[in-house]
DNA sequence: ATCATACGGTCATCCTACAACTTCGCAAGC
DNA sequence: GCTTGCGAAGTTGTAGGATGACCGTATGAT
């Protein structure tokens, strides 16, 4: 295979180069919804590479929605309101401001999540909380599985709402601070803040336990507050405005 | 070209066909996280279709994070938690209770974000907001684009609250809903309810010009409440515990 | 037993060719 | 003049084969 010149550099497989480079530049707005893109041949001169990898980084952007092929005709940048799936930037959340407010997202899904959860769980989904519960508490609670465990705690709350959309997107957001925070390199807490979790933890499953939505609810905006605020990230106080 | 025959029937094209045959397959079991797909040989023999097709699947696959390929070894699936994209299948909305969910989180992040736009809306959102309100009360109030209008609405909204993330994610569900309404042909709401609806719009809005967090989130949960029940969807009042 | 090497399997990429489809222009016919 | 039909050109969709890169394992020499 002769050598081909990429104006791309990376260690990434190159069909995902080729798209990330084209969804940069439809996010950047070099190209307006209702455009119309360069051929598959010329993109694939451009960028250097064969018909076959654009055709694949084209596959994956029209999954997403973000463009439209029509054949014989061409490919189109779609708006960006009728995605039809939401992909976070791993690279945007670099910034701190990004993560404060993925946050806040979080927060306001969690806070729902618990109150729900009060009000529905049954007593198999609050056994699956508290195994989640002792893992934390137990004999992980130094290990790397300390925080695999912290997911499946809130993912268990998410799951026992009964609402599997809001199981899909709490698992999504606190998958990417997951991420994040590991990339960040942040994943090493001080004891002492370890116990301060544990116990916020704690609140949450008693609450639950007593099936009070009140209860939970606050004890679970506390405990993401804490969490956000023991990474460093600082939520403003004027959400849930009561 | 050969004629070949296609296990799978449809309209649509063939590397879709085939990312959603296998989706179903690992969504609904048949392939346990961390197993091993078959070969793309094999699987371009199993469906018919080329090699290139199966690659493109795998590609928007892959870029869900819902497969892994490694090179040399093979393509594994990961487990549901680490996707990278949240996806909706449009089939399941079918289901009048996955409706019912869908709504139910449109809810949370709705009323949350109207909560927070009062708070921190600036003149410039505000203008916005009443923009797409006088579009939907004026003379587009009977016409097809009185729910873009809505949609614009309900988006200014959120983007009010200055925060990307719940942008996102609203504009993302409310499509979502937007789309299931209007494949299931319930675009035509009776003349009365669209007063009603405007009303309630009215009420977001003096809400949030007012910058009173609280009546504005009141305000845009009754009108998720009434918009539910409006195309037959009843949400339970147990959310927003208090 | 240990280590280096060869080998087969698999994904990654490239290439060419052709089919299917759309658009546009042009010419024949009304 | 206007419509209709047809064909050329361009574009995406699919097929199929060839080669490179990489991994795991078996083989064989030390």
């Amino acid at each position: 295979m002769k050598q081909r010149s990429s104006i791309i550099g990376s260690v990434e497989a190159l069909p995902h180069r080729v798209a990330s480079h084209l969804s940069r530049e439809i996010e950047g707005g070099d190209i307006i919804p209702g455009a119309r893109l360069p051929t598959e041949s010329q993109l694939a001169d451009k960028f250097g590479v064969s018909r076959n990898v654009v055709r694949e980084a084209i596959a994956q952007l029209r999954a997403d929605g973000m463009i439209e092929a029509r054949q014989g005709v061409g490919a189109f940048v779609m708006a960006p309101e009728q995605r039809t799936a939401i992909r976070i930037d791993r690279e945007a959340l670099k910034d701190q401001r990004n993560m404060e407010h993925l946050f806040e997202l979080r927060s306001i899904l969690e806070t729902e999540s618990a109150t729900l959860a009060a009000a529905r769980c049954t007593s198999d989904d609050l056994d699956a909380i508290k195994a989640a519960l002792d893992r934390m508490g137990g004999e992980e609670r130094w290990e790397d599985g300390s925080i695999e465990a912290d997911l499946l705690f809130h993912r268990a709350i998410a799951r026992a709402t009964g609402n599997s959309y809001i199981h899909t997107f709490i698992s999504f957001v606190c998958e990417q601070i997951r991420q994040s925070i590991h990339y960040a390199r942040l994943t090493n807490p001080l004891h002492d803040l370890v116990e301060v979790n544990v116990a916020e933890h704690v609140r949450i499953y008693d609450a639950l336990a007593a099936h009070d939505p009140q209860a939970a609810g606050e004890a679970m905006r506390r405990h993401i507050d804490g969490a956000a605020s023991r990474v460093g990230v600082e939520l403003t106080a004027i959400n849930r405005g009561k």
